[in-house]
DNA sequence: GACTTCATTTCATACAGTGAAACTATATTG
DNA sequence: CAATATAGTTTCACTGTATGAAATGAAGTC
C-alpha cells in the first residue's frame, strides 16, 4: 500500500458533504456546476445549484474570475481562458499522457485500427489521447470529453472489480449525464461488464451506434486502476474477429505503458 | 461603464498580497505553479515557491485532488485530467470563441492567411482559436499557448492604451517568460507599439522569426479590449503589403465579432 | 548508522469565510 | 408608469475553519 489515497468525502450531489477545506471545495463545485450547465449561468443559478448563498458564491466567483478561471459578461459567468494553458500543461507534462502517445501509435499503426488513451475521472472516464487509425471514426471525440463508465468498453473495463456500491454511483452519473435511461440498474450493468477473469472488455453499438470496440485496463501500483486503452472501429471497415484479433498487441501496450509510468521498479 | 471590474490584487509574486478568500486565492496561486514548473513537484517545492507552509499546501493539494484538477503519483503532484473537460466546456460554450470561429474562417479563405484570435489573460497573451491559411506557419501554436504582450501583432494592439505601469509589469511578465531579456525596459516596448491612433499593429520577426503579422483588437463595452485577432503568414508567403492588405478586412472581422458580443446592442 | 530533509499529523489560536439582513439595481406585472 | 417581485451587492457580527508551530514519522544522504 503505497500511493493512492481517497482523502474526504465523495462531493455527490448534497449528500453529506466532504469536511476538508470548504470554501476551496465549495469553489470548485461552483467551477464544476459551471461546465456542466453547458451555458452562461447567473448567480443566483449557481448559488441555488450549488446550495451556498449568494454572497458566498458571488465571492468564489470574484476570486476565480481573477484568476481567469471563470469570465463574466453583465450578470452571466462562465468559464474562462485561463483553463486553456492549464489543459495544455497537463497534455505536454503529464507522465501517462506523454508516454501514451507513442505507444498508441504504434498500437494504430501495427492494427490500423484507432487506439485511444482514457482516464476515470469521479464516475465518469475521459479521453485524454487518441491516434486515429485508417478508417476514422463517423463521430470523432474530441479530447477531454466526458463519457459514461456503463457504456463502451473502455469504459467497461475499468469496473471490473468494482463494488456494488461504486456500480450505483456509476450508473448514478451515467443517468445524469443522459447516456442511460432513468430506470436502468446496477445489476443490468453487471450483466454487461466482462467476467471478472477476463483481462479485456468488448462492445458494439453501444456508447455510439456502428462502433466496435475492445479495450484493456493500464495497471498501476495502486489497486484498481484508472486508465485504459482501446481499439475502435467502424462497423463497416472491421469486425469482431479483427479487434479481438488485436487484443493481444493492446496488452502488450498496456503493460508497456504500466511500466514506463511505474519507472522501471525493479 | 457598465461590466469589467478587477476586483482585488494583482497577484503577482510575494508581493501585497491580494485579499478576499486566503484559502481560495492560494489554492489557485498552487495551481498556477504547477502549470509553470513543467514537471511534477513536490510538495516542499510547491510550498516554497507559494510562500506557505507545508501543512497548508499539502491540504490543498489534497481537495484539488479530489476533483481532479491534480494529480499525485507517489511523491510528486502535476496538474490533473479535470482540465481537460474544462478547457472544452470553454471551447464549445464561450461566446467569443464560438462566434469567432466563423468569422476567422472567412478571414482566412478571403485572405488566404492563417487567422487567430487571442485574448489577454494576466499580463500575457494566449491562443484561443486559429484558422489556418494557405501557407501554413512552420511553427504552429496549439491552443492555450501563453505567449507575451511585447512580441507580435497581436500583442502589442492590445497594449495600445496601456499606463506607464501596466506597460513595467507586462514587461515584467514577459521577462519572466523567458521571452525578453533581463535588461529590456517599459521604454524600448512603447517605441515597438503602434502609434496612439493607429487601430491596427505590425510585427516582422519578433516572436518568431521569419513570421509576419498584423492585428486589430476586438472592441468591447468595456474601455480596453482585451482580444486581439491577427493574420500571420510566413515571411516566404507574403510580402508587408499583403498583410496591410488585409487589414481592412480584418477590421471588419473585428467589427462583427464586438458586434455578436455586445448582442445588437441597439 | 548518524544526520538531514521531507511528508504528515496534532493542536491551540486568530481570523477568514459565512449567511442574515439591509440596500440597490433590474425585471416583471397590472 | 407606478407597484411589485426578483436578482445582485454591501455590511456586519459571529463562529467555524484555515492556519503554522511543533511533534512525529518516513525517506533519502553521507
Amino acid at each position: 500500500m503505497t500511493t493512492a489515497t481517497t482523502h474526504s468525502g465523495g462531493s455527490a450531489e448534497d449528500g453529506p458533504k466532504s469536511s476538508n477545506m470548504r470554501s476551496l471545495s465549495r469553489a470548485l463545485e461552483v467551477f464544476a456546476e459551471l461546465q456542466r450547465a453547458e451555458r452562461p449561468q447567473r448567480l443566483s443559478d449557481l448559488a441555488r445549484a450549488c446550495g451556498m448563498s449568494s454572497p458566498t458564491t458571488l465571492r468564489i466567483l470574484r476570486v476565480l474570475q481573477d484568476f481567469g478561471m471563470v469570465s463574466q459578461t453583465d450578470k452571466s459567468y462562465r468559464i474562462g481562458p485561463a483553463v486553456l494553458p492549464a489543459a495544455r500543461s497537463y497534455l505536454e507534462n503529464d507522465p501517462l499522457v506523454v508516454s501514451a502517445r507513442p505507444v498508441l501509435q504504434q498500437v494504430a499503426s501495427q492494427t490500423g485500427l484507432t487506439a485511444s488513451l482514457y482516464t476515470r475521472l469521479g464516475f465518469e472516464r475521459i479521453l485524454v489521447a487518441r491516434v486515429d487509425g485508417e478508417a476514422p471514426l463517423r463521430y470523432d471525440l474530441p479530447l477531454g470529453k466526458r463519457l459514461p463508465l456503463t457504456l463502451g468498453a473502455a469504459g467497461k473495463i475499468l469496473l471490473a472489480s468494482a463494488s456494488a456500491e461504486e456500480l450505483r454511483q456509476v450508473v448514478e452519473a451515467a443517468i445524469a449525464g443522459g447516456h442511460e435511461g432513468p430506470d436502468f440498474t446496477a445489476e443490468a450493468l453487471r450483466s454487461r461488464l466482462p467476467e471478472p477473469e477476463a483481462d479485456f472488455a468488448y462492445s458494439a453499438d453501444e456508447r455510439a451506434t456502428g462502433v466496435l470496440s475492445v479495450a484493456v485496463a493500464v495497471p498501476n501500483r495502486a489497486g484498481r486502476p484508472s486508465e485504459s486503452i482501446s481499439l475502435t472501429s467502424p462497423v463497416e471497415a472491421a469486425s469482431e474477429a479483427t479487434l479481438l484479433a488485436g487484443v493481444p498487441e493492446l496488452r502488450r501496450a498496456a503493460a508497456r505503458l504500466s511500466e514506463l509510468l511505474e519507472g522501471s521498479v525493479y
